[in-house]
Order: C-alpha cells, then structure tokens, then sequence
DNA sequence: ACCTGAACACCGTTCAAGT
DNA sequence: ACCTGAACACCGTTCAAGT
C-alpha cells in the first residue's frame, strides 16, 4: 500500500507488521503459544527486534487483545439492522457473536484468558464491559417497546445474555457441539430459549 | 497414609504425587503454564523422573483434567437435593457448578481448553458430555412434572443451560462479574431469567 | 532512533548409566 | 523396574554495538 513495498519494514512500522504476523501465528498454531522468535523471524528481523517495540510477550497479546476486541465491535455493528423486532435484532447480534468467536477461535480465547499475561488489564475489561453495553441497549430498547419483562433486574438480564453467548462460542470452539446431538443450528436454538425467557 | 510416610515416593507411586503436586501449582500459578521441571523438583526427584510416567507435559495436563472432571461430578453429586422442585434443583446444580469453577479456576479453563495440548482426546469431551447429561436429566424430569414446556427440544434447552453456566463460570473465573454493577448475586440472577424461559 | 549478534538463564525432552 | 546426570535444541530477554 506504501511506496516501496519489497522490504515493507526495516524502517517501516514494524509495530503494524509483527501484530499483523503474529494475529497469523494465532490464527494457525490456534493457540497464543507461539514464540516471539518466530514471529521475528516471519517478519523477517532480529529476534530481538520485537523488543524496541513491545516491552513484553504479553505486550505483544494484550495488544492482539485489544485488536480482537475492536473487531468483534464492528462485527456486530455490521450485524446491525435496526429496522428488525428487537428478539431478532438480539438473535442476529447473537449468531454475529458466536460466527466470530468460530472464525478466529484463538483470538477469541486469547481475548478473555487472564491465563496468558492478560492480569488485570483495564483496557481490556473495559473493552469487554462494552460488548455487554451492547446488550443493555437492546434489552432497554425491548423494555421500552413493552417486548420484554421487568421481572429481573436489567443488569441481570444481559448478563444472563452474555454469559450465554460467551459460553456457546466457547463450547463451539472446543468442538463440544456435536450437530448430531444437537441439532443443526444448536446456537439459535439455544439462544431462543433464553430469549423466549424475556418475553413480556 | 502408608506405612513410612518419611519419603512416600522414590520408590512409592509416584505417578500420584506428580499428579498432585501439578495441581498444587496449578492452584497457585493459576494456569497450565507452570514447567514440568519445578513439578519434579517440588516432588522431590529429578526432573527426568517425571517421563517414566507420563510421556510428556501435555499427558499430565490431560491426566489433570481428568481428575478435574471427577472432582466437578463429585461436586454437583453432593449439591443434589431430589426432594426440592426441579427449579431449585436446577439451579442448585449451576450454582455448584459455577462455585466449582470459581474455586479451581486455572483447573476448570484446563478442562476445557483445547488450547493447552489436550487436543482431541476422546476421555475428555467424553467426560464434558456427561456433565450435560445431568441438565439432560434435570430438564427431563421437569417435562414430566409439567413444570417446563416443550417448545423447543429438549437438547437444545439442555444446551442453553451448560453453555450459560459454563459462560457465567469463565466470567467469573476471568473477574468480569463485577458485584457493583450486576448485584450481589449476579449468578442466580442470571440463572432465573434462563429458568423463565423453560417455564410452562 | 532503530536494528543486529552474541550471550544468559531456563525449559522440554532424550538417553546412557546407575541402583 | 525405576530413577539420575549430562546433554541437546530451543525460547524469552538483555545488552553492547552497529547503521
């Protein structure tokens, strides 16, 4: 995309390349358990390169984090279609979830672990917290239009929602639905149980 | 326990005491990602000893889940109460479960993390199933009393239920459930609502 | 200001020996 | 039959130099 693109780093933003080579070690070995050496290596520097630009391995995940983090957001914002009922706005926001979490099954576990260097990142949870924003609207918007209930409290609701989501694209990743026991579109069929559980 | 309990191994089982020690540090470092040199070294013998019992670190991490797998049926054996209705039942089983996962959070992500080398090792998602089963059960049982509906089949509602505790649980594990924001009990809360949707 | 090469400590794994 | 000690390849990280 740049001017001269044979040797695209060396003086060029090596920062972009190695997220970029290392997003695709990710993507491949399905686990954050590749090394820095090789990401290097396929970036075609030093290994000891990637330290003038991350102080850290986990600096390096936590950064993939936050990428992941964004594009799950504008996942579901092109999920968006605003002129549906909302159970079916929440259906769609639901299945865009889970399709992501399938499509880049490490990056999604990568995302949520505290097991890798994750600690206690704040831009992390952070980012986390507001995909559960994007729930509270949809609830609040079906509270409103008189679709969903009260009984429970909001907070509880979305939570409830969320964990459900969470918890299906992680089973989905661990290969632990099994279209023959359960169905051929287990995730929907799941999600409207729940759904069905905020009817007014 | 044996009869020279000075030094149980060396020439006890060992097998047993890598096992444990491996939890130990489990608990403590609070993923997989101790080395398998410090389990010898805290065991008590050299850090080849281990390879006469386990072909490698990923067939003691498969060993451990194993073990997690038992002590989580265990768990949710000891929280049934028959005499109570099917709703509490239910939600009995999830509470346990997520106490479960809340009180052995680095075993619990092993357990289900493909990410570690458990690849697709039949014991295991094996095991995963069963722990459905119970909710299979649970939920059959609700059907015959009346007390949950059939809208939709009954795998697809039994899904819905582990995928929101298994969710709920790594959000707990993972500090996502911030008491502030969700309620004291953000766990039954969330539980409810699903409970709602099985309703009659 | 950014990158390289050598170096250090450490880990997983193997293997020839020891008892 | 089970364990040890030395050894190998490899990784994360650092640092004195290079441009």
């Amino acid at each position: 995309m740049s001017k001269d693109s044979c040797r695209p780093y060396h003086h060029g933003n090596l920062f972009q390349a190695l997220i970029n080579t290392a997003l695709e070690l990710l993507q491949e070995q399905g686990s954050w358990q590749f090394n820095l050496r090789e990401v290097a290596r396929r970036t075609g520097v030093s290994h000891a390169a990637p330290y003038r630009h991350f102080s850290d391995k986990t600096a390096l995940l936590t950064e993939l984090a936050l990428v992941g983090f964004d594009a799950l957001g504008d996942a579901l914002s092109a999920s968006r279609q605003p002129e549906n009922p909302v159970q079916q706005q929440l259906l769609a926001a639901a299945m865009a979830y889970v399709a992501f979490a399938d499509a880049n099954p490490a990056l999604y576990r990568l995302m949520f672990s505290a097991d890798a260097g994750n600690r206690e990142d704040v831009h992390l949870s952070q980012r986390a917290q507001n995909t559960f924003t994007v729930v509270l609207a949809l609830l609040e918007q079906g509270r409103r239009e008189g679709v969903f209930n009260g009984k429970r409290p909001l907070q509880s609701q979305a939570l409830a929602c969320w964990a459900e989501v969470h918890g299906l694209a992680l089973l989905a990743i661990d290969g632990l639905l099994l279209p023959e026991k359960v169905g051929n579109d287990p995730v929907s069929a799941a999600l409207s149980t729940l759904v069905e559980g905020l009817g007014a």
